[in-house]
DNA sequence: CGGTTTTGACCTGCGC
DNA sequence: GCGCAGGTCAAAACCG
């Protein structure tokens, strides 16, 4: 059903649209090269299907809705089968902290990491440890610069997705923003993570060394640690006092506990353990 | 040549 | 109902 050949929006609404992202404001990233030209694309194919596709969708999620008691029958499987549809429980109410949103028929875990990056360097682009996919940019409102769309390349079932935009207030500073759990293990090569969270779900800190100094940018607040909540380091002046603070009693016995709850949060990991500790025992 | 990125078009929810 | 804004799709370009 594709039309062939150069395709024009011929309605009000699309006339209205000057480009792809929103209002027309001159987006994204240039192409690599200055010199592209992009030819008009057969228009997306089966417009009338996939309507079709998402009404139901839309109407699925309706339904769950009202039936609040409904358990999602397969977990996060289902959730990238609906692309369009987990905005509603996504949005955060404070979505400057990392969170847990336990919905009435769906959890999605959204947290937020920051990373000091070199002002200079527009990739926007957060090495998590795990293979993301891009699938967009759009440049938001609230904020002058682009924000990128990542898919878990990993595993094509892993619903987690990361969004990805400079702080409005520091252009230095990359705000990740994870959405879902990892349903794999986390494909991090050694030497490939700067980060301490090598297993599912959103990175709970994040270290990078560049140009501009060393960065240390903890998130601690899943579990609401005690006192400690967001520590970012990259504002600290005086490295010691950040080693200093980050060799604190307080600050350890959080990060142990941050990190003891999310391990044994995770099944895999409580019984390789409990594997582990019956091959230790005696025959029995 | 296949995987990834870019980016214009489209969809959907929400506020008015 | 309309417009806005965020999110996603997917063709084309790019790159290893």
């Amino acid at each position: 059903m594709s039309r062939p050949g150069p395709w024009r929006p011929s309605s009000p609404r699309s006339a209205r649209r000057t480009g792809g992202s929103a209002r027309g404001s001159p987006t994204c990233t240039p192409a690599r090269s200055p010199g592209r030209v992009r030819t008009p694309r057969t228009r997306r194919a089966p417009r009338k299907q996939r309507r079709r596709r998402r009404w139901q969708l839309a109407e699925s999620r309706k339904r769950n809705r009202d039936s609040v008691d409904d358990p999602p029958s397969s977990g996060d499987a289902d959730a990238d089968a609906d692309a369009s549809g987990r905005a509603e429980a996504v949005e955060s109410p404070r979505p400057s902290d990392a969170f847990e949103f336990e919905g009435s028929c769906r959890r999605i875990k959204v947290s937020r990491v920051c990373t000091r990056i070199d002002p200079s360097d527009t990739s926007l682009t957060v090495k998590d440890g795990y293979q993301w996919r891009k699938y967009g940019q759009k440049v938001t409102r609230d904020n002058p610069s682009p924000r990128a769309y990542f898919r878990c390349a990993f595993a094509p079932s892993c619903p987690v997705k990361k969004k990805v935009q400079r702080s409005a207030e520091d252009s230095s500073v990359l705000v990740a923003t994870y959405e879902g759990e990892h349903n794999h293990q986390c494909p991090t090569r050694a030497g490939e993570l700067p980060s301490c969270a090598a297993r599912g779900g959103p990175v709970p800190c994040s270290i990078s060394i560049n140009s501009s100094g060393p960065t240390i940018t903890l998130d601690l607040t899943k579990n609401g640690a005690d006192g400690v909540r967001v520590l970012d380091a990259t504002g600290a002046p005086d490295l010691k006092k950040l080693c200093q603070e980050v060799a604190s009693v307080e600050f350890r016995t959080a990060l142990v506990e941050q990190m003891a709850s999310s391990l044994t949060r995770d099944s895999k990991f409580t019984d390789a353990l409990a594997a582990a500790i019956l091959k230790q025992l005696p025959d029995y």
